[in-house]
DNA sequence: GTTCTAGAAC
DNA sequence: GTTCTAGAAC
């Protein structure tokens, strides 16, 4: 009897669908206009971290052709105007995951301290500094030349398990905590020195 | 994607 | 002994 589960109210769903859920959440939006939601991530791996997501249901960077250059182009925007109103004098990056976890498409903003009690595996490190991470401009150059995009997942999968390395002078560290040690002395992730 | 935790690594 | 990683989750 108790597996009887067609209730009329939907539950929170299998996890990889979270993103949908937030999306729609008035609280998590960060900002929003027709084209796309800006959010926060959720469990953030740097100071500043934040998603964009269209709203037009694409799921990933399969699914994306030549006509979706013009939206891709309007997103990687709505993220650098959303990092400048963060922090002006932080780096970021903004990309996308080569295999993201979560459905639906969404851009990486991402200040590049990489300093947050969420960064806690080699998983996390290395999708965001190996070529896991792919920067929204060659995105948007590939769609526009080849009118698709197209990943190689084995690689990737490669990518994810490579040796921890500094993102910024590429020194090689043995463990995570070692690592965020490491970049905690690196002040050089902001633009300027004043 | 996260949480939990066994056992590897130190 | 503690720290740290990595694989299951019904």
């Amino acid at each position: 009897m108790s597996s009887s589960n067609s209730a009329k109210k939907k539950g929170p769903g299998h996890w990889s669908t979270g993103l949908l859920t937030s999306m729609e959440d008035p609280e998590m939006r960060v900002d929003e206009d027709d084209q796309c939601v800006t959010i926060k991530d959720k469990y953030p791996k740097a100071r500043y971290h934040f998603l964009v997501l269209p709203k037009e249901k694409i799921n990933s960077l399969k699914n994306l052709n030549g006509d979706n250059v013009e939206l891709l182009k309007h997103i990687q925007f709505k993220g650098q105007e959303i990092a400048d109103k963060a922090d002006k004098h932080l780096l970021f990056r903004f990309g996308y995951h080569a295999v993201p976890s979560m459905g639906h498409l969404h851009l990486h903003v991402i200040s590049q301290d990489f300093n947050s009690p969420c960064l806690k595996t080699k998983k996390h490190w290395n999708s965001f500094t190996t070529e896991y991470f792919i920067d929204s401009e060659r995105i948007i150059k590939q769609l526009e030349k080849k009118g698709r995009i197209e990943i190689d997942t084995s690689s990737s999968e490669t990518l994810l398990k490579k040796d921890l390395q500094c993102h910024i002078c590429s020194k090689k560290l043995s463990t995570i905590p070692a690592l965020k040690s490491h970049i905690a002395l690196h002040c050089v992730s902001r633009k300027k020195s004043t």
